[in-house]
DNA sequence: CGCTTTAGTGAACGCCGTTAGCAAACACTG
DNA sequence: CAGTGTTTGCTAACGGCGTTCACTAAAGCG
């Protein structure tokens, strides 16, 4: 007798696909841990395999090589990231968007900090994928992630915190690209004219550059704690989008 | 009968050290090309050694494993970067500091460009390396490379080109941070407050975030050309600093 | 010349990814 | 229930990798 049962998109999942999907999840779990302790180099299916007390070659019917294992567990990532962000976001009063924004991004980098591995495989160059692999899985979960931070931008639009420069000022080919950018990634053209968008960017650029920067260790010899600078970029950043920076709690 | 003959440093060097330093320079000129070629994850000894008709154990006379190999090429991969940038910085009259800076800044992106692989293992994460590996030479050929930008800043500092933060705006922890950075790197400190030298790391945090940006490909999908969002740092970077900005040539 | 230092080899160990062929377990039909 | 097709995991194997060790052949030097 079996039981046909309901995954949550509703869709008929039979026992044979449950445990199957168990089994990707352990696959999965082991892969990550493994990329945290030993670095992406310490990601192999032979050691997966060897954890869960099977044959590499029988993880082939889950996963169709190590690429797309590394692949799949940088989505979960994105996943992860994306969450704690949304959590950090959602910890502080609705109204109070100045803290919101502070402590997403604060949130950010402490992601960052506390993943490092994580992080390098997912804002590093894809040294170890092929250059055609299918990434579309991670390309996905990273968008999910920057919808976090686009729909507290939005509002700051919205509430036209800060100046936003004129459409003329914005050169054309870049106009080109960040036209590109706002639709892809889901900023509501209308509610974000392009001189917007263009400052979304630099802003993003930003602290992409100083997190990088710190968890690729660039400065390491040359700087103990990288968090002062950090705290000084956040704060140019917020002061162009007029949001008020205030010091870190700790 | 030996000919003793001295190296440009005035050491004398005799005709086995002469070979053998023949040899690590095709060791680490084929090492680079494969590099290139492959990614990092082509780097192989067993490769390098097949390709100079060697066997793989013989390249351990020269070099003490991979990790070191990869050490030594990041730092000869520095020193290329380096010479490109002063190159480009030399191409142009000495006394118009403005299109020195532009034409240095926009040939380090020119040379991302031009050197992807290299540059991911210059400035991407040390994924490949044990984390506690020798990397002094890298290190140091990178100094090098900062000069040649701190060179230029510091004369940016002494014509006052810009506004400078004063002292007892730069928080305390910032500041021990900053002099410890200035002070490592060669800034001059007398020549450059604390306030310039945060206004410097600034800017390279933002130039730095821009091209790694492109070169790793993180806003791939979303935006086909990044040279005009390049262009528009840039231009940020060069307002902050006082420096006029011209559009590119071509 | 003989002696010492050095460069390079071959074999071996233990990893790795991946493919091919096979056997057991399973799910489902009549 | 038996029978049948599918799914799962195994073993064996190939070729590649880094690295160590014992060894030979050459180069340098007195």
């Amino acid at each position: 007798m079996t039981k046909p049962q309901l995954d949550r998109s509703g869709v008929r999942t039979s026992r044979r696909e449950r445990v199957r999907e168990a089994t990707l999840a352990e696959i999965k779990e082991i892969a990550r841990r493994h990329l945290v302790e030993h670095g992406s180099q310490g990601v192999s299916l032979r050691a997966v395999a060897r954890e869960m007390g099977m044959t590499a070659p029988g993880l082939y019917r889950y996963v169709s090589g190590i690429d797309a294992l590394l692949v799949l567990i940088t989505a979960d990532m994105y996943d992860d990231l994306a969450d704690c962000v949304a959590a950090a976001d959602a910890s502080v009063p609705e109204h109070d968007t100045d803290q919101r924004i502070l402590t997403s991004l604060r949130a950010f980098r402490g992601w960052a900090l506390e993943h490092r591995a994580e992080f390098s495989t997912m804002f590093g160059p894809r040294s170890r994928l092929d250059p055609d692999a299918d990434i579309t899985a991670a390309l996905e979960a990273g968008r999910r992630f920057g919808a976090t931070f686009f729909t507290l931008f939005d509002r700051l639009v919205a509430e036209q915190r800060f100046e936003v420069p004129p459409e003329d000022e914005v050169p054309a080919d870049l106009a080109r690209e960040l036209r590109a950018f706002a639709d892809t990634v889901g900023v509501s053209t209308p509610h974000a004219p392009l001189g917007a968008v263009m400052v979304l960017s630099s802003c993003w650029v930003r602290l992409y550059g100083v997190v990088c920067m710190e968890i690729f260790q660039h400065l390491n010899f040359v700087m103990a704690d990288m968090e002062p600078l950090f705290e000084s970029e956040l704060r140019g950043v917020l002061e162009r989008i007029g949001v008020e920076y205030r010091p870190p709690a700790g």
